[in-house]
Parts: structure tokens; sequence; C-alpha cells
DNA sequence: TCTGGGGTCCTAGGACCC
DNA sequence: TCTGGGGTCCTAGGACCC
């Protein structure tokens, strides 16, 4: 048996936890630039809030509705799903954190009694400690611990459990097929195009035309929900194979030396994730684009892949490359809206090959890097940078109702007056 | 005025080999 | 009349997830 633990509207919890006066009052979370809407509170939802949605197409719905209105602050999200997945890892043997929000456990061994006082332990002592509200979904298989979830979500104990076939067969028949678990906004339309409704729909159709049409994915999702598991729990999360940081600009971004100091710092944050992993990289990519959303501007869009002479974590190198990709694709005269870097082909750090003319000291490199990442682990973000980042961030995001970082910065602690 | 960011897996088809 | 059989590797595109 697998469990899924799900943090309830996750993003709009964590603000809540810390600001407990907005409990049972509408919350939103908007995306980065305070775009669109990315979580919402229970009642937000009731307000008719749907999910992602731009901000100024609902000013009307959060006006009439009093919704508070967040931009997105992951420095607190992570901090708080670091301290949720610390909880669930004393409490189940085997445990694969799955997102930022969810994870699931293996409950191998514990009978029907055990499981349901079992996610009572686990609901109370993450709430608890954390102050964030989670629901128990349980099954034999991960696909169908996903659905007892999303049923769990709606019961008043936030609990659910699948564990006999008649129960997990009547919850197939009043599942849409939308609701599974790697199924899609295409592939529902082509199942129901083809009279498949319902998971239990899914359940009866040929093997053979889903593995023609939703290939092996389909075919093992339709084994899950039988019963018989085909995804294992991930227990040791595996190292990337590509690592991207991109941004939308606050501002339009036209003249070059803004749009480089971004891309600069785009590579650096790369840099910093790809040596966070021990790897790597060996291609990097830079792209532009302007803003589609403006029919009435010049658009342009443009990628440029450079395959690095030696696959390399130095900050210093990666930022001198994404200036030479950048450099071949900028054109003036337009107005670019977003940016990013992308690097690829990630191997171990310690497998290098080494070229025979190579003119970068990399011993000194790594030593730089080190006591880079070092001063900024301790002293805070981007306390030490390389003068391409520049100083002045003209093109950062929007971020007109970030909440404190209550939990990782020392002057955002909350005062409890006793 | 205004529209996010970051990932994974699978397949078909082309290019190549003997 | 009539033209084999068996592989691998790579990539673009399509699907999905949070």
């Amino acid at each position: 048996m697998f469990a899924l633990v799900d943090c309830n509207n996750f993003y709009a919890s964590c603000e809540r936890a810390f600001n407990p006066s907005l409990n049972n009052l509408p919350v939103v979370i908007l995306s980065n630039n305070d775009g669109c809407v990315i979580a919402r509170s229970n009642e937000a939802k009731l307000c008719g809030v749907k999910m992602g949605v731009p901000v100024f197409q609902i000013k009307d719905i959060v006006a009439k509705n009093n919704i508070t209105v967040f931009s997105s602050n992951y420095a607190l999200y992570g901090d708080i799903s670091q301290r949720v997945m610390n909880i669930l890892v004393g409490l189940a043997p085997e445990i694969e954190i799955y997102s930022i929000d969810e994870a699931f456990l293996n409950l191998k061994g514990f009978d029907f009694f055990d499981l349901s006082e079992y996610a009572v332990k686990i609901k109370h002592t993450v709430t608890k400690n954390t102050g964030i509200p989670v629901s128990v979904g349980i099954g034999p298989t991960k696909t169908l611990a996903k659905i007892a979830n999303g049923i769990a979500k709606k019961q008043k104990n936030g609990i659910c459990i699948l564990n006999n076939e008649s129960e997990i067969l009547n919850t197939l028949e009043n599942l849409k097929v939308n609701d599974i678990w790697g199924i899609g906004g295409r592939y529902t339309s082509l199942l129901n195009k083809n009279n498949i409704f319902t998971a239990m729909d899914f359940l009866n159709a040929p093997d053979n035309w889903v593995r023609k049409y939703l290939s092996v994915v389909g075919l093992r999702i339709k084994e899950e929900l039988k019963g018989n598991s085909c995804l294992a729990l991930q227990l040791v999360r595996p190292a990337k194979q590509s690592i991207c940081t991109s941004r939308s600009f606050g501002t339009l971004v036209k003249d070059f030396e803004t749009l480089n100091e971004a891309v600069a710092t785009f590579a650096s944050r790369c840099a910093e994730k790809v040596r966070k992993q021990n790897s790597i990289a060996k291609i990097l990519m830079v792209f532009v684009h302007t803003n589609a959303f403006k029919i009435n501007d010049k658009q342009y869009a443009a990628n440029r892949i450079i395959n690095l002479p030696m696959a390399t974590s130095s900050s210093i190198e990666l930022i001198h490359y994404s200036s030479i990709a950048l450099k071949s694709i900028y054109k003036s005269g337009y107005r670019y809206k977003k940016a990013g870097v992308i690097l690829t082909e990630l191997t171990d750090e310690n497998i290098i090959q080494t070229k025979m003319f190579d003119n970068v000291d990399r011993e000194k490199h790594q030593k730089i890097m080190k006591a880079i990442d070092l001063l900024n682990n301790s002293l805070g973000k981007e306390k030490v940078k390389i003068a391409a980042q520049g100083n002045y961030k003209r093109w950062k995001l929007k971020q007109e109702k970030l909440s404190p970082n209550y939990t990782t910065n020392f002057e955002n602690i909350i005062n409890v007056n006793v």
C-alpha cells in the first residue's frame, strides 16, 4: 500500500500559517511577476477564481470578495516544504518527495486498522508542527493513492483509504478520466472522442488500443488502476538532466546591457544549481523573446545553443559563453519580455573529459566557486557575484505583494507579544 | 498597463552500420 | 515481373506532471 500526503492549498496555507487572521478568508497567490493565479484557498475557489487566470482579468472578483492577494514567495514555501517533508521522513520507513507539496509513503506491512490510525497520526503531526493542513490518500498503487487523495480533499476528515476491490471499482465508475494522474487535456479529448469518459471506461478499453494511442505510459496507468503496481517509489532523487533559469521581466527590456545582465544572472543561478547537485554541463542554451501578448509590438524570438569546449560548472565560464550566445541572437529595436538559460548534457563533476589544449585553470575556478557558494550560503543570496550580473536589476520581477521571509531571514522573524 | 517557471518520459522517423 | 534483414543512435515533437 502507498499513501499520498498532499498539503492543502499549499502556498495559501504557508501564508496563513504566519498570518492566521486570513484563516477562513479568500486568499490567492500569483505567479512570478504578479501575473496569474497559481494557488487559491478554498474560499477563493468558491468565489469563482480559476486556476491560472491572469489577475487583471479578475480584478472585480478580487475587489468584491475582498480577496487577499500575495506575490509568490518561494523562499518561504521551499522552507516550509522542507519542514513538512522532514516530519514525514520521521513517520514513514520509505518516502518519495514528489513535489514541493506532496510525498508518497510506502505502507508495506500495515493492516487496515493500522492504516486509518496512521493516516490520522500523519495529519495531526504535520499540522501541529508546521501549521499546514494535509490530506492523506491511501491505495494499493501510487495512481490509486493519488485518486484516494483527491477524494480525501473533499472529505471532512481529509482521509481516504481505498483498499478493497468493490470500493475501488465503485470509485472508478464515478471518476472522470481527466482526474486520473497522467491523463491530461490531450488524452482526455482523445478518450472522450472514443466514448471513454470514466476511469472504468478506460479500464475496459482494450490493451492494444491503449498501447497504440497512449503508449506504454497509458498501459501502465491502466495496470495501476487495476491494482498492479508499476510505478515504484523513487527513494533517492536522481540528479537533474537539465537545469533552467528563466524569468519574465517586470518591465520590457530594449538595450543589450540590461538583457546581458539578466542573462548573466540566469547563467549564474544555473551554475549554482548545477554545482549543488555536483554536476557539470556540456551544453548551454540562451533564449530571448518579446511579449507575444502585445499584438501591436514587433515580435522576435530566438535561441542559441553552445557546445562548450569542456563541461563546466563555473559561473565565470558559463556567464562568458551565455554572453557570446546572447550577442549572436540579440537584435536591437525589440522590446524583450523574457530570457533564460538552459544547461543540458549534465554529468557527474568527477567524470571530466580533459582536453589537450585547455587554457582554463579549472582548479582555480573550482576554488573560487566553492568560496562564493560558501559565502552566499551563509550570508545570503548574491552577496558575492560576478561583475557581469550588474547591480541594478532593471529587469527585475514585479513583486508588489510579497510576504516576509518569516523562516529564512532573521530580519523577518515575527515578534510575539506575551 | 497587465498573461509563470521548472521539469520528465516516450515515440516515430531519419541517418547510419554490417 | 522480381531488389534483404537486422541493428543502433539521435532528434524533434508530443504528451504529461507540479
